[in-house]
DNA sequence: TTCCTATCGACAACTTAGTTGTCTAATTAT
DNA sequence: ATAATTAGACAACTAAGTTGTCGATAGGAA
């Protein structure tokens, strides 16, 4: 008997945490403080075509209410815009403000950081490997970058 | 360029959602269709000597208050009791039911059974040698079965 | 064109899982 | 003996979701 099950999930929380973890951390240092990663996911998919609430929640998973309030929150703190829509008067267009993506490009110029850490620890063909043998187990879409509103979801 | 570190945050969330997710099921599908990872992490917790909610809260890294109103509700789904403790009148003291250790063996057989389908996919020895990577990555301590306070923490 | 239906965003009330702060009672240390 | 610490209860709050309802806009079919 090798390892549980329990522990190879473990494991993989573990993984996730430890990256994410620190990268909240060093924007917060950086002078990001109030950023989450659900925000940054959320400016991801507002960038890639997810330009109002309904949308949005489509996008990650969650009801429009919900993306309704992450929207309100990122409005607040100043990482998108909001507008009327030219041509649906009943959509209200978000927009990501240069400020919304600085965060975005350093938040992912820290993980990439990290991960070339962790190609050090382990050596570049094996880090290569372990992500591909996690792509097989994991699959290539449920990890759209669009999609990840089960990323704060019932983890309790 | 290969992979980006987000993505391998996201491979890494992914696959511990994808084990968890499919327990959390199975479970339901067996009749216990109210128990959460954290239920089952803080059940494992009081078996091994967490018997009150400021210890609890210790292992668990979170505060006593939130300990307390776990214990409230394993105490309600019948899955912890509750009695005096004979040594410390201020503790009261904790013990996981009969049913609560059902639903603990049963937890972790069901992702064992998870386990033994990745090393199918993957093969025995590339699971075990993945395991062991993310081991050094993470590390052995901050995986313990006792501290995941983190696990339904701000992953949002 | 008018009407039916679907969608958008807003508002309200609720849930879950955490937080801090305050309080009393019991234990422990000086 | 007294002071400090600890356990647990209670309250109020936060964060990120949920469902349900609603008025306004859009769009397809009669």
């Amino acid at each position: 008997m090798s390892r549980s099950g329990a522990d190879l999930a473990l494991l993989l929380l573990g993984g996730y945490r430890k990256l994410i973890d620190a990268t909240v951390l060093e924007l917060a240092a950086r002078g990001f403080d109030d950023v989450r990663p659900v925000h940054e996911f959320a400016m991801r998919a507002v960038d890639s075509g997810a330009d109002n609430a309904s949308e949005l929640g489509r996008r990650m998973s969650i009801s429009k209410q919900a993306a309704a309030k992450t929207i309100a929150t990122l409005l607040e703190r100043g990482y998108v815009t909001r507008g009327a829509d030219p041509v649906d008067g009943r959509r209200k267009r978000i927009e990501v403000t240069p400020l919304g993506f600085e965060v975005m490009r350093q938040g992912e110029a820290i993980l990439n950081d990290l991960r070339t850490e962790w190609e050090l620890q382990l050596g570049r063909k094996e880090l290569a490997l372990l992500e591909a043998q996690l792509t097989i187990l994991v699959g290539d879409s449920p990890v759209r970058i669009e999609a990840p509103g089960w990323v704060a979801q019932d983890l309790g």
